[in-house]
DNA sequence: ATTTAATATTAAATCGTTTTAATAAACGCA
DNA sequence: TGCGTTTATTAAAACGATTTAATATTAAAT
């Protein structure tokens, strides 16, 4: 592969002109230049960027950490990361930690060896301590959970308003039995869908039940199986708000084999409005987070850092909006587990159909 | 940040000997080892990775280029090449290309440029010569679609068979008029699993009908619009294999749009089985690719060539296998639009209930 | 004790750029 | 012509590691 100084021995001029050539700076000769342009095209020369790199300390390359890019919640950030950071000349590497601290700390740490010049952090989890092993010459900016508010820039939304939104809905249809879903305790972000949650209920007057309150852990499954105790209550609830869409899903499938209806019987709402939900056959309501923007927005505060044009902790709080589809119905009526058994039969949900 | 000649330094040793121990070479002696590591950990040094790839002309990256992240396709894929990539302690770069050859070209020349080891492209656009930009000097392993068979290592599935599968899994259901909704006419597995289908039709002796065959590009509202227009034909089909899941969901969208039940009306098979299709709202048959392991093969193939380990061309077809759910129903009622205007009420699909 | 072999250590070159500082050439102007 | 200024050009150092080849030390063998 030809290199920089081959490229100067055959336009005859000095390696230091050839680079200045290639970085656009003043004073190099208009003949000089053709002449260097030539040989470029005529060797197919391409810089080596791992040497441009070692020599200016800086990589252009930006890291992202996230637990699981097969997760259907992390593809759109990551999208809005890449396409963002190419606009600005940066590459990505992409780092899977499955929400295990210890692949977090060590994708960080091999990252930071890489000498990237950002650290793009999604869902970062509280109980690794993020502070332990970022240097201060990293800038770092967190998406979607921030155990450490203040510390890092960050991008997200306001899981609080948000959760209330979707409740408030739910409460306008007439619904008095709300029950909610919750993500994973320790999260700051399923910590203010929880209190978006309990404000909603009692700006309604309405009273919070312990029972209506189970952990899904963000998981189908648990969705699932909170869904099947729900229907164990003595007064099952006659609307679920959950915590995520997985679990919404979850919840809609635990209904169907027991034949409960959705949204006549119970309805429900998710959070993330990740693309099945708008689907025919699930049209689940669901508060929408701006992912792909808050990939995007999460490099632009980078890029500030990194250009140093900004010092101070930024925290950029984006608008998310409740999708009102199928799931929720609309307005409750008050027939809960009135329903004939035909009913049931003719559910595509029920488990007759569903074999 | 410390360098490997403070450590050096504090260490009372010579830079080479530091390196020497960094890479576990022999012949450092064990109290210089202890003296190393101790000030390794007094100065919380970490190597720079790019001095290293520079001088070692090798950066442990890998390039991963596929069409869109965001895309259901492409994560698990990502996420195989990334675990098993770091398990050789690779990092991965990932560039969205938007099937765009111009931002494929792109992509591509920054990664060489910046000295990867290895890339994988997943569906690569037969349109983009890669010879023209390709160095032989990197490796190339390519996901899922083969523009230039024998040109590069490949991993995928066999398009032919697993197509010829489904439909015959139809036919055996006692379907006749069997319609096939093409992905994207021009590529290799689209074509491949065109032929399939009319391998299986051929073997049956049922008859290929033009009619028959739409076009719906791999996307949602292609598999829509074709299914729209087979509901038009005076004889529509009874069943509809689809070349991708995001398109049978949108015929099966169609379907209910019209009135039509699945798998009553008409049968329904899609192909990659996306988790979607495995939820109990969308029980979507359709043909399993093994995506993760793709992702993870074609690292393994990658790491062959980078240790020199093989030279010739190679090619790894995974087995495919159809996944039995709800739509393709399990045996054929000839009563096709024999549904009375009280059944489609009561399908969960039909208009009435889906506002 | 001497030679040989094995083990340990390091000086210096190298990877391919960028950048600084020095120098050369060209130009305007008195 | 000479001087200062601007414009071009380049030699050489630097980035932070690895590696080669040379040298120093220790151990083993005679």
């Amino acid at each position: 592969m030809a290199n920089l100084k081959d490229v100067a021995k055959l336009a005859g001029v000095s390696p230091a002109s050839v680079s200045l050539a290639l970085n656009a700076k003043p004073y190099v000769g208009k003949e000089a230049k053709e002449r260097i342009y030539k040989a470029i095209r005529e060797l197919d020369y391409r810089p080596n960027i791992v040497a441009r790199s070692l020599r200016k300390k800086k990589t252009t390359i930006i890291g992202l950490v996230l637990s699981d890019i097969a997760n259907p919640f992390f593809p759109e950030i990551a999208r809005g990361v890449e396409e963002r950071a190419r606009k600005y000349g940066f590459n990505v590497i992409l780092c899977n930690t499955d929400a295990d601290p210890s692949q977090e700390k060590s994708s960080i740490e091999i990252l930071l060896s890489r000498q990237i010049d950002g650290l793009i952090i999604t869902s970062a989890r509280s109980s690794a301590n993020l502070n332990d092993y970022l240097r201060e010459d990293c800038p770092v900016v967190l998406v979607n959970r921030d155990p450490f508010p203040g510390r890092f820039d960050f991008v997200g939304i306001d899981n609080i308003s948000s959760a209330r939104m979707a409740v408030n809905h739910l409460i306008k249809l007439g619904h008095q039995g709300i029950a909610f879903i919750e993500g994973e305790p320790a999260s700051p972000a399923s910590f203010g869908r929880y209190e978006g949650y309990k404000m909603a209920l009692e700006e309604a007057g309405l009273s919070l039940q312990e029972n209506y309150v189970k952990i899904g852990y963000l998981k189908y499954e648990g969705g699932y199986r909170a869904m099947i105790s729900f229907l164990k209550e003595p007064s099952p609830p006659t609307a679920i708000f959950c915590a995520n869409d997985m679990m919404a899903l979850g919840a809609i499938d635990a209904c169907a084999d027991k034949g409960i209806e959705v949204p006549q019987d119970v309805a429900i709402v998710g959070f993330d409005d990740m693309w099945v939900a708008s689907l025919k056959a699930v049209q689940l309501t669901s508060v929408h987070q701006p992912r792909y923007q808050m990939g995007a927005k999460a490099v632009d505060l980078m890029i500030e850092r990194i250009t140093g044009k900004r010092d101070e902790i930024k925290r950029v709080i984006l608008p998310a909006k409740l999708v009102i589809r199928r799931t929720c119905g609309k307005t409750f009526k008050d027939k809960l587990h009135k329903a004939s058994n035909e009913d049931r039969e003719d559910s595509l949900f029920s488990q007759k159909r569903s074999r």
